[in-house]
DNA sequence: GTTAGCACTCTCAACACATGAGTGCTAACA
DNA sequence: TGTTAGCACTCATGTGTTGAGAGTGCTAAC
């Protein structure tokens, strides 16, 4: 588990066979490995220190007479301490900075930015999760007449977090009823978090708040629950899942391929296990993962918009990725994200209880 | 073309093999073929019919000593005129209308689970296409502030679609200005179709309209315009797509695997595909459709919302599909839809220019 | 017009076989 | 004592062969 473990010569020696590895997938062996890498032993001692490094488990044999392959335990050790984490050049980051820039003004295009040039840059499946924020606190609520028969409810809160459904109301409404409900719900929730919304007793308070209401409020309610929880969860976007195909691990194994977009399709258990990671980069290699990702690796890094955590982004692949490269890429983008959107004066401008997203206009 | 040009007994051969086609995947013989499907003729004279039926245009072969296998025209033919498309089994309605009345009063979960009774029910890839209308006319615009470079524009249109943005600002801002923005933009563009908005040359006229707020109308324009455009563009939602593996059309194939999955990724070319097809149920066949999809077919159906067609729902899969069941499905589902949401009274609540969707509430 | 018979074609799976990359072990070497 | 050459052995992979099976097309008889 140590690196002491392991002499200088065969860290030198697993990390060639890691390098030439990740860069060919295919088992390296003795012979072809002294000739890549030049470090004046011959293959018999090669293949003594190899035997060696596999008895202590940093790397395993698909059968006999194939070259080694890494373990997991080789990774986990390149990562922490043999990596090339070298800087990006200028090239890449350049490209990074001038797809960011096109939409420095915008939080949501940029982030769909980032999770394409993540995986255009990676050639794996990346994702970005956007925020979610139990802490958010409500703004206003608002009841919009679409037609006899269906309003629209929206939520707003502090953060600019707008989230809208359409209902389908079972019983006739007024404008007035709407407004109504629109200000009693506002002054109801105004100021409190989501999470403490869900929590209260709503049906009941709100039935009887407005028992003038209750045939609405019984069509409403429900849908507002829901919307309320939706603002809660976290939303993944994908970009990239054919990627794989290029793969060597995975075109030619159909059963892989077909297991890993299986997983990709159930995306809140993945969502999931990315809302459940450590803060910063974080990389987690096979057997570190849940069953059902046991051959593929992780990466995520946050990104923060006013100095504040909000989001996190990422890619799964196989093992067998290029962690040093990768991570410099997650790492460039996050940064930049959140450079770009960094707090650029220090006071928030306070909440005035009377501005509430109306336009309030008077015209007619 | 013309199924007269084929007697009784030809569109009997033909049907079975088609039939005997989409169970199996395998091409299918003469001998096979008499043997399932008991017509009282010789697999000698099936043989004759058969090669009859291939100079028609009707078959085709993958190699000489392999049976036949039906072309487009076949399936063409069996669209039109011999597909069984008898009612769906009671089971099937109950599981549909039980499924879409969970969420009976909110058209986006029903569409949700639209898809995903689609794709269940047909083991195939689904879509649901969301409304994109681009009569829809402007209610109100408004812009909320998040924090001191921040604030989210809002759009909301009269038939309840709502969109929102973040807008990182480059200059400082006050509530002032923000209201006064929201008002003079809701006044410029209420009652106005995106479209038109779009159309018209607003940064001239939006600048001369407010030269105190010229700083800001800079920054907010460029996404204003996004925004409105984003409104007009349908949303694709997919379901299902790693079904195809069960296929063995697919699951043998890793390169017609690769290209189907990669077509679904590019979204906004599937999007325009979609979009332009006929109303009503439209199934297209192979050839039928553009090169990048020649060797799969598309079912498609329009849903209503209070008697208006507002979205697109379909399946894609290879040209073996079971039509006849597919298509059941889909008329099912999209009915469905289409009466949980039809129009309860006529009058729609009309529209009151006081009424732009503020709570307005006073409390404090 | 229909059918039985037959020669022919082509795919596919099974098998044998050679090749080559690689290992592990042993004995010699520095 | 660590290093290396040599060698026997293993195993995946590719290739060629072969036989079975399914199917066709043609011909001649019914």
């Amino acid at each position: 588990m140590n690196p002491n473990d392991l002499n200088e010569r065969k860290l030198q020696i697993l990390q060639a066979i890691i390098a030439d590895f990740l860069t060919t997938g295919e088992p390296v062996g003795s012979r072809s490995l002294s000739k890549s890498h030049d470090m004046g032993i011959s293959p018999a001692t090669i293949r003594n220190e190899m035997s060696d490094l596999e008895d202590m488990g940093y790397l395993t044999h698909p059968h006999t007479s194939a070259g080694r392959v890494p373990s997991d335990k080789a990774y986990r050790l390149y990562v922490d301490e043999l990596m090339d984490t070298s800087e990006l050049p200028e090239e890449d980051k350049q490209k990074i900075r001038s797809k960011l820039m096109e939409s420095r003004n915008e939080l949501d295009s940029t982030i769909e930015h980032a999770a394409e040039l993540l995986s255009d840059m990676t050639n794996l499946t990346s994702f970005v999760l956007m925020p979610r924020k139990d802490e958010s606190k409500l703004k206003y609520i608002n009841f919009l007449p679409v037609d006899s028969n269906t309003v629209v409810l929206m939520i707003v809160a502090e953060d600019g977090q707008v989230m809208n459904r359409a209902i389908r109301l079972s019983v006739p409404y007024t404008e007035e009823n709407l407004q109504l409900m629109s200000k009693v719900m506002t002054h109801n929730y105004r100021g409190k978090s989501i999470s403490a919304v869900m929590a209260m007793d709503i049906i009941d308070s709100f039935t009887n708040d407005m028992q003038s209401l209750s045939g609405l409020a019984k069509d409403v309610v429900p849908s507002f629950l829901k919307t309320l929880e939706k603002m809660l969860n976290a939303d993944l976007v994908m970009n990239g899942y054919s990627n794989i195909f290029s793969l060597p691990e995975f075109s030619t194994d159909m059963q892989k391929t077909q297991n890993f977009l299986k997983m990709l399709e159930d995306k809140s258990k993945l969502t999931d296990v990315i809302v459940n990671r450590d803060k910063g980069v974080m990389i987690t290699i096979g057997d570190e993962n849940s069953e059902d990702m046991k051959d593929l690796s992780l990466i995520t890094a946050d990104y923060r918009v006013n100095g504040e955590l909000v989001g996190r982004l990422g890619v799964i692949g196989p093992t067998r990725m290029k962690y040093g490269k990768v991570t410099s890429v997650i790492k460039y983008i996050s940064d930049n994200i959140s450079q770009t959107f960094e707090l650029k004066e220090n006071n928030d401008v306070k909440d005035d209880s009377n501005n509430d997203g109306s336009a309030d206009e008077q015209d007619s």
